[in-house]
DNA sequence: CACACGTGGCA
DNA sequence: TTGCCAAGTGT
């Protein structure tokens, strides 16, 4: 038997009653994986679930608000996703007449799309023979056939591309690129993967030498930079301040003024900033609070963040907006502002 | 094309 | 604890 039929029996022992794998409706496939990029199945499936829920049909979704749609997603991460989302669903619905395109190359077109999704959305909606590349198609076949080249450059990543779509069976792609998934998911993992029971332990070659740990090859490495910032938490009245932020990190969601410091300053020295005072200019204010300094890491950045409540009677008029204190659970916000405010009365 | 973009789990 | 990495895409 080759290498794609035992994937496919393996997966009809083994797989995964997952949702999105119940239906061929385009829209439930295209959100699934969305919701699926660089996000395990465990983290995605109740957000799936939840937008299936609000959302039955891209209609609803297209329908809703952005608001609406980043706070269904608040706490998934990557919030381009959700924005181009919610854009897509509005591109499908209002100028395609809510025909979802079945081309490959429209498919790809698609916000948000690229040719991972392009294939995935092929072959699961409409039954193409396309070959799904992801990390776990990578992982499979480079400790499979031996392949040292490295993922993340165009030569490795055309390498790649050839042997998948070599691998790709003409009858029943389908299953074969779910069983290639589901087989990096659950037995070719990243960190000790499950070699003992491997259906490809004859033939593996990483497996007969043993060069399971470094397969695959990738080239960069991330560096993570340090933040400094200082949240505002401004209270006038029953409202506070906030606003959408429209670039940058968790752009899209809602923010309190935040004053940035290139080191890790001392609470003192931010009050006395030349930013914080030209933040307050003429303005009262009374500090009430300051937390004290909360680390939340980021895949490229490691972000110190301090919170400062304060109380003032007025305002100067500038890009934040007032929103009142009981509505603030509405608005979508980074995981970072979230877990303060769910342990912080304001 | 190198880098930005989130969060959580795991060794 | 720290670093790696996950059903990638946009710029």
């Amino acid at each position: 038997m080759n290498f794609s039929n035992q994937l496919i029996t393996w997966y009809n022992i083994n797989s995964r009653d997952l949702p999105w794998r119940q239906t061929n409706d385009p829209y439930k496939i295209w959100l699934s994986e969305i919701i699926l990029q660089q996000t395990k199945v465990q983290q995605g499936l109740p957000y799936f679930n939840n937008f299936i829920c609000e959302f039955p049909t891209i209609f609803d979704l297209a329908n809703s608000s952005e608001d609406k749609v980043l706070k269904l997603w608040q706490g998934l991460g990557y919030y381009s996703r959700a924005r181009n989302l919610h854009y897509t669903a509005k591109y499908i619905c209002f100028s395609c007449n809510g025909n979802f395109p079945q081309n490959y190359k429209d498919i790809l077109n698609l916000k948000g799309v690229g040719e991972y999704t392009a294939s995935a959305i092929s072959s699961f909606a409409f039954n193409k023979n396309y070959a799904v590349l992801d990390g776990n198609v990578i992982r499979v076949l480079s400790r499979v056939f031996g392949i040292y080249n490295y993922f993340d450059t165009s030569s490795g990543k055309k390498q790649f591309k050839k042997l998948a779509d070599f691998n790709l069976p003409l009858k029943d792609s389908y299953t074969y690129n779910q069983a290639i998934m589901e087989f990096g998911a659950l037995v070719c993992t990243p960190k000790t993967p499950k070699c003992i029971n491997c259906i490809f332990q004859d033939e593996c070659y990483a497996f007969n030498n043993s060069k399971v740990q470094i397969l695959p090859k990738k080239q960069n490495k991330i560096k993570v930079k340090n933040r400094y910032l200082n949240f505002l938490i401004v209270s006038i009245g029953d409202h506070v301040l906030l606003k959408k932020k429209n670039k940058g990190i968790w752009s899209g969601l809602y923010e309190f003024p935040s004053l940035e410091f290139k080191k890790d300053i001392s609470k003192n020295n931010v009050v006395e900033s030349s930013q914080w005072t030209n933040f307050f200019y003429r303005n009262n204010f009374q500090i009430n609070n300051i937390s004290p300094i909360i680390v939340h890491k980021l895949s490229h950045q490691k972000l110190h963040i301090r919170f400062i409540h304060i109380k003032s009677d007025k305002v100067k008029p500038n890009t934040y907006q007032l929103f009142k204190k009981d509505q603030l659970l509405q608005l979508p916000v980074s995981k970072a502002i979230e877990n303060y405010l769910s342990q912080s009365f304001i």
